[in-house]
DNA sequence: TTCCAGGTGCATA
DNA sequence: TATGCACATGGA
């Protein structure tokens, strides 16, 4: 896609391919505020960006320009995304019309590996809130907003302490990922492939199989992997299934061999489309 | 009041 | 290998 950089800004002229709106409120990211009609703020590590729409494209002004040209995965051409997607399924495209300006974000693992432990058997208005809860509860202050924590902020924290924050259960799990992280290069999972990413991810303490998917497709930009939710599961079945389908195992086999390296594109385009629709209580 | 939310861990057969 | 249940919390 094609992007100009001034000094504190990036600017895009190409609204097919970036849609704030859809980035954003698509599912993968937890820190971002819509500050007005046509203005967003989004945190990410310690780092922030405002998103503003513009006439023609938006404007990305933030002081950390290479942080986010890659976060926002701005060398990749979404065009032939969507074209390959939409030739596999009348639904994909469908859902890639309705999401037109979706990009995969880059964001970093540690945030993910906490965000999605938060995310299990939740809904996202209450992962948001504690995912900014716990940020401010021990991420650094950064004035206007608080950084995410690094894994030794979040080991000053007991599981009581992290219960009282509102985790429920999930607590325990925190506690434990940040022990076996903490001499842990998460970095060097990079090289790693799919299935020994994902066995990993799997042995961390509140990480299972849909919530290492999240971790490998909005950590490590892993676009082999299908994270299967209820969300996932509600438009397996509308669109996909020839009989209702519940087991999820088989459900991302079928989506994964239908979609193959572009699945993780395909998984946030169905997420988003069935999301917006039954928002709407179509 | 009951159901549900970007599920996981653990026991049981 | 597969199934069933408990697990915190808050909004609808």
């Amino acid at each position: 896609m094609k992007y100009e950089i001034t000094n504190d800004k990036i600017l895009i002229k190409d609204k097919s391919q970036f849609n704030a709106t859809h980035i954003l409120e698509c599912g993968q990211i937890f820190r971002y505020r819509k500050v007005d009609d046509k203005t967003y703020s989004v945190i990410s590590e310690d780092k922030i960006a405002i998103l503003k729409q513009m006439e023609n494209g938006y404007e990305i002004i933030t002081k950390d320009i290479k942080y986010f040209v890659n976060f926002f995965d701005l060398d990749n051409d979404y065009e032939i995304i969507k074209n390959t997607l939409s030739k596999n399924s009348e639904t994909m495209k469908l859902a890639t019309n309705f999401g037109y300006g979706i990009r995969i974000l880059n964001q970093p693992p540690f945030e993910m590996i906490i965000s999605f432990i938060i995310s299990a058997n939740n809904n996202i208005k209450r992962i948001q809130q504690l995912v900014e809860k716990l940020s401010v509860k021990c991420g650094k202050n950064m004035g206007e907003y608080y950084a995410f924590p690094t894994i030794d902020e979040i080991l000053t924290l007991s599981i009581e302490d992290l219960k009282q924050m509102g985790m429920g259960f999930r607590s325990k799990y925190i506690y434990e990922t940040a022990r076996k992280l903490k001499n842990i290069d998460l970095e060097s999972l990079r090289s790693y492939d799919t299935k020994i990413l994902l066995e990993y991810l799997s042995t961390l303490s509140g990480v299972g199989p849909k919530v290492a998917d999240c971790i490998a497709l909005f950590g490590y930009h892993d676009m082999n992997c299908f994270p299967v939710d209820t969300w996932v599961e509600k438009i397996y079945n509308s669109f996909f299934a020839t009989q209702k389908e519940t087991n999820r195992v088989k459900i991302r086999k079928n989506l994964t061999e239908m979609f193959k390296d572009l699945s993780g594109y395909a998984q946030q385009y169905l997420f988003y489309y069935k999301r917006e629709l039954d928002k709407n209580n179509v």
